[in-house]
DNA sequence: CTGAAAGCGCTTACAG
DNA sequence: CTGAAAGCGCTTACAG
């Protein structure tokens, strides 16, 4: 099976290569007959367009760039997917590139990835503005999942939900709350611990600042140790990662959630509607903040400046909050 | 900033073209001091090489395809990270296309992404052999997660790890054990269930096989409730999201594991540590999947036929599996 | 609407 | 060890 080119199409056919290639990318440019012979030619012969040429002459790679700190995280995948069909919705392909949670590695992934594609989605970054803007370049770039000036950026604000989620714990009759911290050069957690720190304040709740934490299930059981220890009846966690660990660790200690203590998490990943209690948490719409993040992508390559967008997160009690006990 | 190309660089250096691509591909042609100008030079102007007339040049892409049923099954995001390190270190790139669990749009999604790059890693297909074969086409190909004819293939046995999970039940005196299948259409579902049916003859415990039932949390529930019905004690279930499935089913029908029901999932993912109880279950060692379907698409690159791979799963005994409930 | 030609940025025989 | 030149397979002004 030798190679088929657009030569190939227009030799058989006694057309100019030019034809040939305007019936593919400029077909109003072709009379139709003309376009349905090299069409059906094309068809017979199972030619597929040599990519690499078509980049190389129109400058485009026709790709765009996906870093993301860990794949192995339950939030990253159904992110990974709105992004990627969103993607082939547009024609482009995806090139996604994983640090494998090393925050040190993250700047020269980037730089590497900006080489290589149209635009890149930068989902979590955990390193400096600078350093980041240093590794974007030019390359048109979306940041999803933490704000920065002078970027285009799409997150997901939980602070009304949280609120909700504290109200709904107050309602439960919990007098007193625990924050675990998330881990301290996480935006989010930055962000998750102001939201739920101003409605302590408003709601007259005592909070009981804890950690930080790791984001995992590790973190989640040394969490629990503090929290065990701590006079808080209930806690919201980092995220539901943390969340199933924080209940791993109280079951350990002989606690049981909801029975003895409450639990909210953050995500509503996959986990938290899994997990035997289902936990009650804080979802973020990630397939819209995927889709979204694919489209203003494809402002800032056309040149523009669209605006950061904020997606509003929802609270959704499950199993994981009840009654505070009566001692 | 200007695009910096290798004319760049030579016209800076007063050498030619043909000397600074040299310097970057073929080091020992070049004089030493001459290469560690272009190389100094190249870093200061921050040269990338444009991949696209690189691979129209030689004929390769120097990326691979993945293609994945579905990102959001906590088994592949392991599988995507060892792929995509192992090509890093060939100094490939991986475009990654998920089947967001379609299988009517397996053929066609493996056929675009064939005509994209050197070589393409199938993971767990479910269309047929002869479907899958004429989609690849002539590009080389790795099959991971199923055994076919005619193709290099790397898998995980678990036969023997599963008979070591059904000794165990057994020497916790389960004597009725359920096997609740996964679909119909997976070929580790067929693998697994044919495996167990083998130890249970020559254990001699009686098996009671229900299903099929989905690959899901969902497919679980269905299953625990087929299982609760039946007169075992313990049960297989296809994997570990099944299982954690059956787990919440049989919560809801207050019955409790281990104290009333055994079961014991499959593939170790992280969920089967992090849920409460942690489940027992037979580890694929994921990582060394991904990696050797690279190595193998390497040689199948290269021209060769290498041999197909199995490698052996491992039981892990965890808090899901307890003694029979003496009635 | 169509063709001849130049050009995208590399690589790589071929001469020297 | 180095340079001039051709070629990879497309796209796209430019002429007609």
């Amino acid at each position: 099976m030798t190679k088929v080119t657009i030569y190939s199409i227009a030799d058989a056919l006694g057309v100019s290569g030019s034809t040939v290639s305007r019936a593919f990318t400029r077909p109003d440019q072709v009379r139709d007959d003309v376009r349905a012979r090299i069409l059906a030619k094309a068809d017979e012969l199972g030619y597929q367009p040599n990519r690499s040429a078509r980049r190389l002459a129109t400058g485009r790679t026709g790709a765009i760039g996906l870093y993301i700190p860990d794949i192995t995280n339950p939030f990253f995948p159904p992110l990974v997917r709105a992004i990627q069909q969103a993607a082939a919705d547009n024609d482009a392909s995806v090139i996604m590139v994983d640090a494998e949670e090393s925050t040190s590695a993250e700047a020269a992934l980037i730089r590497r990835l900006a080489g290589q594609v149209d635009g890149v989605i930068v989902a979590s970054p955990r390193g400096t503005p600078a350093r980041l803007r240093d590794a974007l370049g030019s390359t048109p770039a979306i940041v999803v999942n933490r704000e920065m000036m002078h970027t285009t950026t799409v997150i997901c604000d939980n602070s009304a939900a949280l609120a909700q989620a504290g109200d709904h714990l107050r309602d439960l009759n919990h007098e007193t709350v625990a924050l675990l911290h998330g881990p301290s050069a996480s935006w989010a957690a930055r962000q998750r611990a102001s939201a739920i720190r101003k409605w302590a304040a408003s709601a007259e709740v005592e909070l009981i600042e804890l950690g930080p934490f790791e984001a995992s299930y590790e973190g989640g059981r040394e969490g629990a140790a503090a929290f065990a220890d701590s006079p808080a009846t209930a806690a919201f966690a980092f995220d539901d990662l943390t969340a199933c660990g924080v209940v791993a660790g109280l079951a350990e200690r002989g606690l049981s959630v909801p029975r003895d203590r409450s639990i909210v998490g953050c995500d509503d990943v996959l986990l938290a509607r899994v997990l035997t209690p289902k936990l009650s948490t804080v979802s973020a719409p990630i397939g819209r903040l995927g889709a979204a993040a694919v489209d203003l992508l494809g402002e800032v390559m056309a040149g523009k400046q669209p605006a950061s967008l904020r997606i509003q997160g929802d609270f959704t009690p499950r199993q994981s909050s009840g009654p505070a006990p009566t001692t």
